[in-house]
RNA sequence: GGGGUUGUGGCCCAAUUGGCAGAGGCACAUGACUUAGGAUCAUGCCGGUGCGGGUUCGAGUCCCGCCAGCCCCA
């Protein structure tokens, strides 16, 4: 009777006739507009039961408002390029484009039989040379802003897949992407300055309510403002005094020695001849470690005496300094002033290697000196002169006051955040406009002869080796320098494939355009986006970066937000047998089989129904057979309506209306609220009620019947698409279910005419009484005391009697 | 180690934000229908909310301390 695959065969064809989902461009169309998007797909195989998830969910928000009545901007793209089409490309000796175009052709096809509300017009491929074109332009714009520059480093190396890394690529001191570990190379690379705008970054954060409070918090450590002081030591010999910064210029007095960061050069510049051995033995073993390795706070200690000293600004002490790996070279300046009483990781160091420890801080706690456990926290200064007797915030002002006073330090905000690489070693991302000149420098290719396309290189050609593939076609490479002519060669690094990622947004208003990245008029109209769903993963990579993007489009005028993402929603993972899915695991579920077996509704009612869309789903606690099982009620529900199309409800049975209207006005705010699963449940209710009525109620013919089973298939409609429509069809209607327009309750179908009261003595209920909802409190209580069921357990006149008319009376006796 | 978050029937999950702990589903049991039932319809079943304290007339909800899981940062 239920057919699922039937319907879907039947139904699918229809809707691809037209577009049915397709945004309005038309200024005259009055409906207000809603942009709704999902993070887009990498185009790796097919749709995975991940995809199946964020998809139902976000599709829930764009149908709801399309019913709703508002122009729904809900477009699809794929973020097509990256390594693993790299990868499968050097091992089937063919071209990236190939195995990335037909995945995307698969994942299409699944997109549109699994029924998601796209607007297929708007379809955009980031690897096409039309998209990544404006990748090229805006890195033009950003370059002539100061915005994208090129610094020798020590950058982040994945030795597995052959390029360098952003720091946000690396995770636990492993790469991002592939899991290994990750070393350090000085290498020249390109990058944007995100740093300008960290403080932006962190201050609009205020305005992100929609944002889940665990984003936000990941991005403010990863932004990692600090308020400190720079503080500039003389080293003895050196010309130049050091800045280090700190967090805690209040302990300035219990500084008794100074750290470079071993492979800071500044540690080779002064390192006294007598130590130079001892330093470039201790840089090889250093050069070793990985940043896990030399974080990891439980690690013994190391470093070396670099035979010179520091001058404390404050107290002309002089103070040993040390090289160490404790310290790293991209922090702050690279050195720091130690403060072993203070700090754990300084005392460590000085305990290693008999460095004094002078408390300045008095904390209550016992003497760091001698536990070995430094004491961080707050308390009054001592040994530090004019600080003695201050709290920690006192101290602090008073330090940079006479710091400030004398010239050698100022109060400093730090921040953790580093510039973004962007540069990248592979083959399969947006070519680097620039044409490196012997005698211009870094010249950009200039606007109309964007975009810079790859070169036709496939299979061995793209095989990694520690260079980019592209500098291995010559005859692409060797070009005349746009500025005088002359003999340059391009850059042959492609772009980080985030770069894509970051305002791909933007492009969907007008995938076509080529006046520019994006319609600025368009954009309008459209931006911000009113609800982004995606994977908590990109926390602090994908919308970080686009949260950068759009302040610097900002900016430039080519957008009046500075937000792109109004409301985010991160879905939870799809697990099986309570672990993340695998090959290694043989649990994986795959998505497509679940719809063969199962069919689409039931696989997209499963994943919302499962609860609360933050939540993870362990696809073993589920069941898609019983959503299937609901799914033919429903549609057997809306089958068995006898009365007319147009039959006036308000004839219809009283009790059935009010369940109805009741079910309405829940589910409407339940999804306004994103509690699917709730609103779910009570489709459910409403599907129960009516299948009552129908067999031993008013009946199939009563029009309330057909009004409730009406509303069941426009509510049913944002996740079982399919059955929806079929159970409208056989109501009467012509399709579409998806644009009939979301039901309205009647408030006063709303009103209950009375409602069970509580009675409670002593916390304990002891009678319910049917009372109208809009009793008074006096005439409440008189009558809960009256109450025969109460009379037993009281004994004279009551201590207190707490009313909340209708629904409870507490007495206390 | 620091921060965040979660903990409710056998299982997945609700609970108007301080007011009857139970909506929905799974599983299980019983009955009806039936040639048959793994279909359908109906009925039923089980817990006092991780543990210990506190605030309150009243705590799943708020506060404090522990335990466990998950996620960030070290």
């Amino acid at each position: 009777m239920y057919d699922p695959q039937a319907l879907q065969a039947k139904w699918l064809p229809r809707w691809e006739e037209s577009n049915p989902f397709a945004a309005s461009e038309d200024p005259a169309d009055p409906r207000p507009a809603k942009y709704m998007l999902d993070m887009f797909p990498y185009p790796s195989g097919d749709l995975h039961m991940g995809h199946g998830e964020v998809f139902a969910i976000g599709d829930v928000i764009a149908r709801y408002w399309f019913q709703k009545g508002y122009n729904v901007l809900h477009p699809i793209g794929w973020d097509s390029f990256g390594l693993p089409a790299e990868n499968a490309a050097i091992k089937r000796n063919a071209h990236p484009a190939e195995w990335t175009y037909a995945n995307i052709e698969t994942q299409a096809n699944s997109f549109r039989r699994y029924a998601i509300s796209f607007d297929w017009s708007r379809r955009l491929h980031t690897s096409d040379p039309e998209y990544y074109r404006w990748n090229q332009w805006l890195f033009n714009r950003f370059f002539e802003r100061g915005l994208a520059y090129r610094k020798g480093g020590l950058v982040n190396w994945c030795p597995n897949d052959q390029t360098v890394l952003a720091n946000e690529q690396v995770v636990q001191g492993r790469c991002e992407r592939c899991g290994a570990v990750v070393v350090r190379r000085e290498l020249t690379q390109w990058y944007f300055k995100i740093t300008d705008y960290a403080e932006r970054l962190v201050d609009d954060m205020e305005s992100l309510d929609g944002w889940p409070e665990r984003v936000l918090t990941m991005q403010r450590n990863w932004i990692g403002r600090s308020t400190g002081a720079d503080v500039r030591f003389q080293i003895e010999g050196r010309e130049e005094p050091v800045t280090v910064y700190t967090t805690r210029p209040d302990t300035l007095f219990g500084a008794t020695f100074f750290v470079v960061a071993a492979d800071a050069p500044l540690a080779a510049e002064i390192c006294a001849p007598a130590h130079r051995e001892a330093l470039e033995a201790y840089r090889a073993e250093v050069a070793k470690l990985t940043d896990i390795e030399r974080l990891a706070t439980d690690k013994e200690k190391t470093g070396v005496f670099l035979g010179v000293y520091a001058i404390n600004p404050v107290n002309g002490e002089r103070i040993p300094v040390w090289a160490a790996d404790y310290v790293l070279s991209d922090y702050g300046h690279g050195a720091i002033m130690a403060v072993p009483a203070h700090d754990q990781r300084d005392l460590d160091f000085a305990r290693k290697f008999d460095l004094p420890v002078q408390v300045v801080v008095h904390t209550g706690m016992a003497d760091p000196g001698e536990t070995g456990v430094a004491t961080p926290g707050e308390g009054s200064l001592v040994n530090s002169g004019p600080l003695d007797g201050l709290n920690k915030a006192a101290a602090i002002a008073k330090i940079i006051e006479i710091l400030e006073e004398r010239g050698t330090g100022r109060a400093t905000i730090n921040y953790r955040l580093r510039d973004w690489l962007l540069s990248r070693q592979r083959f399969w991302g947006t070519p680097i406009p620039i044409i490196h000149c012997p005698d211009c420098g870094e010249v950009p290719v200039p606007d109309d002869q964007l975009p810079v396309t790859l070169p036709d290189l496939r299979g061995e050609a793209l095989a990694p080796k520690g260079i980019s593939p592209l500098a291995s076609a010559t005859d692409w490479v060797n070009v005349a320098c746009p500025k005088c002519a002359g003999p340059a060669r391009r850059d042959t690094d492609t772009m980080d494939t985030f770069v894509d990622s970051s305002w791909y947004f933007l492009r969907y208003v007008d995938p076509a355009y080529t006046g520019g990245p994006f319609d600025v008029e368009r954009i309008r109209k459209w931006g911000p986006i009113d609800q982004y769903v995606g994977g908590i993963e990109h926390a602090v990579l994908h919308l970080l970066y686009s949260r950068f993007f759009t302040k610097v489009l900002y900016d430039m005028g080519m957008v009046d937000f500075t937000e792109p993402f109004l409301r985010l929603l991160n879905q939870g993972q799809v697990i099986n047998r309570g672990k993340a899915m695998s090959k290694s695991l043989g649990n994986g579920v795959d998505l497509g089989e679940q719809i063969d077996s199962f069919g689409v509704d039931a696989v997209r009612l499963t994943m919302i129904f499962a609860g609360p869309p933050e939540d993870d789903i362990d696809w073993a606690d589920v069941s898609p057979a019983a959503s299937q099982k609901f799914l033919a009620r429903a549609l057997r529900v809306m089958s068995e309506v006898t009365s007319p199309v147009g039959a006036d409800p308000a004839t219809g049975d009283l009790e059935l209306r009010k369940i109805t209207h009741r079910t309405v006005d829940e589910v409407t705010r339940l999804v306004d609220t994103n509690r699917f699963n709730v609103a779910v449940a009570r489709v459910m209710e409403l599907t129960t009620a009516t299948r009552r009525a129908i067999d031993s109620g008013p009946g199939a013919g009563d029009p309330a019947v057909r009004e409730a089973a009406e509303a069941l298939a426009v509510m049913l409609s944002l996740v079982a698409p399919y059955a929806a429509e079929e159970g409208w069809e056989r109501l009467g209607h012509a399709p579409s279910v998806a644009l009939a327009g979301w039901p309205t309750a009647d408030p006063a179908l709303l009103v209950r005419d009375s409602v069970t009261c509580v009675v409670q003595v002593a916390g304990k209920v002891r009678d319910r009484l049917d009372v109208s909802p809009d009793i008074s409190d006096a005439d409440l209580e008189s009558l809960a005391l009256a109450s025969e069921k109460v009379q037993p357990y009281l004994s004279g006149v009551p201590r207190k009697v707490i009313v909340r008319a209708p629904k409870l009376v507490n007495i206390v006796p």
